[in-house]
DNA sequence: GAATTCATGTAACTTGTTACATGATTTA
DNA sequence: TAAATCATGTAACAAGTTACATGAATTC
């Protein structure tokens, strides 16, 4: 259902249609959620008999949605939880392999943290820079709640690559310091 | 597929029913992949007819798998692989609620800071209690590269739990720099 | 003897992914 | 005018969740 609130989040910002939701959705939900264009029109559809939205038809073929007054109050209520199960489910293919990775060999190994470095560098980049621009709109005058809500998420996102690359590193160095390879 | 050789990977290490496995995985895999026991019948089957698993039965009703060489082979390529697609699968509810958080008080806000660090201290205990164990095991002598690549992913648990802490803290700061609330 | 844990699974459902089809509008 | 993007969606499938049913073995 996270998806569902997802989508009236947006469009109590402002009607879309399905596919200007998907574009919103990649430049910033996206990287702590993602979904598919076709999940998304399930969803409206969903959302609409559920009478949380509401759509009209333009130009024949653009059908943009809204908020209904019942679909604000349960994004309200529902925004106010703090649900007990709210650990991210965890689904991280890449420490499933660090996990498993007593059959690879020590450089193969290395290897892999260090791809993954490159990787979280690569991420950590996308987010600085939209920090940087968080920041000129703010200096420039903006300073709704929105946008400090906004670059708490960005933080995040360099807090967390920071972090990994840092744990990557120690893994390095402890394979470093692992005594020499045995011959099989 | 993941799951699959997750599947693998653990019964490599020994033969398991799918309900050993299920024990398994709550106590190691469990911090980075989650999956319900129906969920890891449903793969075993499709193992088995895949030909990566064999199961024998024992005492009428417990059914043991062990995987098969190709089984085996098919697990080690995966291992080996580094895919392009690793960003781990992003479904965070919390930045999700974060992101629309303007519609809530500066207390309110804190709140759900503050129960986020709450959450992730008890995580990070959870993780320093398993990093004693493992230590303890590596001085009793006990010194595989399956021990290490197991700590490997516990230390990540505590990188990442502090990482989280840290930035909670700073947005609850944040926060409280903020003109004070208008009436509305 | 009753309750819990071990062990297997099915059924129904929700969510997520991939591939495809269609037609309008915009840009090169 | 050809290609790219905008906009809608369906179909088929894979993966994940929740609820339920069954019976054996173990523990209180």
């Amino acid at each position: 259902m996270t998806l569902g609130f997802i989508l009236l989040g947006l469009l109590l910002n402002k009607p879309m249609t399905g596919y200007d939701l998907k574009s919103f959705f990649n430049n910033s939900v996206n990287f702590f959620w993602s979904a598919e264009l076709s999940q998304i029109y399930r969803e409206l559809s969903k959302l609409e008999t559920q009478g949380y939205i509401i759509s009209r038809t333009e130009q024949q073929d653009k059908k943009i949605y809204e908020v209904s007054g019942e679909g604000q109050e349960v994004f309200l209520k529902w925004l106010k939880e703090f649900p007990e199960n709210l650990t991210p489910v965890s689904r991280n293919e890449f420490l499933v392999r660090i996990f498993f990775s007593a059959k690879l060999s020590k450089e193969e190994l290395v290897n892999q943290f260090e791809r993954y470095i490159c990787q979280q560098e690569e991420e950590a980049e996308i987010y600085k820079a939209i920090e940087q621009k968080i920041n000129s709109s703010i200096t420039a005058g903006e300073c709704g709640t929105d946008i400090i809500c906004r670059r708490f998420t960005v933080r995040r996102g360099i807090y967390f690559t920071q972090s990994e690359m840092q744990w990557a590193k120690e893994c390095i160095e402890e394979i470093s310091k692992l005594q020499p390879e045995k011959e099989t």
